[in-house]
DNA sequence: GAGTGGTCTAGACCACTAT
DNA sequence: TAGTGGTCTAGACCACTCC
């Protein structure tokens, strides 16, 4: 697949090429090293020259060469550390990650099919799922949880009858200190409150929900939108600007209904890939067509 | 929301500041321009002061003031066109998309509720759907719809038992001219192969093989991940080059198991969000906990 | 023709890394 | 101390848009 992607592309190169007759010495230099890396002439973890290397190699100015690296930089085919320089970071991850790296499924982290069938069954628990992996992880409060007065959006997403105080908890969410997401998330208060003075710690807070209260979280509903990060996100994220993040917001209902939780998370994106599994149901109109 | 989120990114940047003594003249000006924006002081469509014009107020050179502007442009908070200028461009539109722009779910463009629970119930046809908000939709070949060899890749995910041929269709798609998706999608050829002799135009494909085979597509299985475009989709799907994309693997299968399309979907990230609707199943040992 | 963004140049200073 | 990326400067030419 990756030699048939390769192709096309090489097809739809030349009409660019010839459409605006010569290409840019700073998108030659990104073309060439591009190459060299989805070809994996030069492998993960490999420096590049430096950046007056490179200006000097490709008889350009540092700035021009800078501004190639900076698109490679974009395109997530490299990484720069000042001081230190370029590297090769990312093609070889990138074309395993679909199936292979960390991924999010009904709210969980898996690493593989085998795991994704148990995780399936759970919800509620990046901790004691990361825990599983061997990893170590951790959450950062941004704010102490307390009870807020419910902002509209968040009203209509719990369906308040009025504005009323709600429980809210936002926090960085990491394994082995790398950083995951940011998690926004709402509850009633008249379910939830009591864990502001009882803290129920690592236990997932479904599973604290049906102790406590007998009542089971069922219906979920995800909403997936992936867009650059802000400043904030990639300060937080440990990303750059314009990395992509995934806001997920998840609204989850008990098997009779009640809302019992809305929440936003903003995922690093390349930490994630995200599985969903449904059966396609025909229209009535459909099947006797 | 937009009001907890500001507080916490002002919160954030106090520290930032302080840890970095001062910040970079550009940054300075993205700070501005972004918080203006972002606070609607510019609205939407609005032309900002030319590159030359900023420097000058903001006493920098050109470069740097370019160098701002660039970064607005990758947070998507504005667009740039060659000899016209930069142009507000974004935030109000993505405070709405959660909700209200063109979605996809289930493998449909939806752009309500309403519509959301009739599109449940259909598949594979980003043609009608279109139609049906109003939309021109246009699918582009790339190639020329053709039995070729099945990759290694293509060969696991269509599970087949040894390297054969298969139908091949790939395609760019556009509503109102507007690109929004690349599909490159794999069928098993003795079911679909017809349909290069064939056309069946825009009925849905599944549909087609309802009624010709009285095969029912049933079963898929979907995993999304995002990341920036390469130069390659940035110039087909008309997006700046580390602008998000999200590709999607669709694996269908019939009520039988058997696989009859293995796709992949390169998406223009902005102009989607994906909807999933599922039940957690707690697994045994919780419900007994 | 005046103004615009896109590209490029040949320098410069800084903070940081490695040795 | 030498080399690195990060930032910035003050110019320049080009193709394009708008009038």
């Amino acid at each position: 697949m990756s030699g048939d992607q390769l192709e096309n592309r090489e097809v739809n190169f030349d009409p660019f090429e010839s459409k605006d007759g010569e290409l840019g010495k700073a998108e030659r230099i990104v073309l060439e090293i591009g190459a060299d890396i989805k070809e994996g002439k030069i492998q993960e973890g490999y420096r590049l020259p430096s950046e007056r290397d490179l200006a000097a190699r490709f008889g350009v100015s540092r700035m021009t060469a800078r501004s190639a690296l900076q698109t490679l930089l974009n395109e997530e085919l490299i990484v720069s550390y000042a001081g230190r320089g370029y590297f090769v970071a990312g093609i070889p991850d990138r074309e395993a990650s679909t199936r292979d790296r960390i991924q999010e499924y009904h709210g969980e982290i898996i690493d593989d099919e085998t795991i994704l069938s148990d995780e399936l069954q759970v919800s509620g628990s990046f901790y004691e799922y990361m825990k599983r992996l061997g990893r170590e992880p951790r959450d950062e409060f941004l704010e102490q949880p307390a009870l807020v007065p419910a902002s509209e959006e968040v009203t209509e997403h719990l369906q308040l009858s009025s504005k009323e105080l709600v429980l809210k908890r936002y926090r960085l969410q990491l394994a082995d200190n790398i950083p995951y997401r940011l998690i926004e998330s709402y509850y009633p208060s008249e379910l939830f409150q009591e864990i502001l003075t009882k803290p129920i710690d690592h236990k997932p807070l479904f599973k604290w929900l049906q102790d406590r209260h007998g009542i089971t979280a069922k219906q979920v509903k995800e909403v997936l939108i992936a867009r650059p990060a802000n400043s904030y996100e990639s300060d937080r994220l440990g990303i750059s600007l314009c990395a992509p993040v995934v806001d997920l917001e998840r609204t989850v209902r008990t098997d009779t209904g009640r809302i019992i939780e809305w929440a936003r998370i903003t995922a690093s994106a390349k930490l994630y890939a995200f599985r969903y599994e449904y059966d396609i149901r025909l229209k009535q109109s459909m099947r006797e067509y």
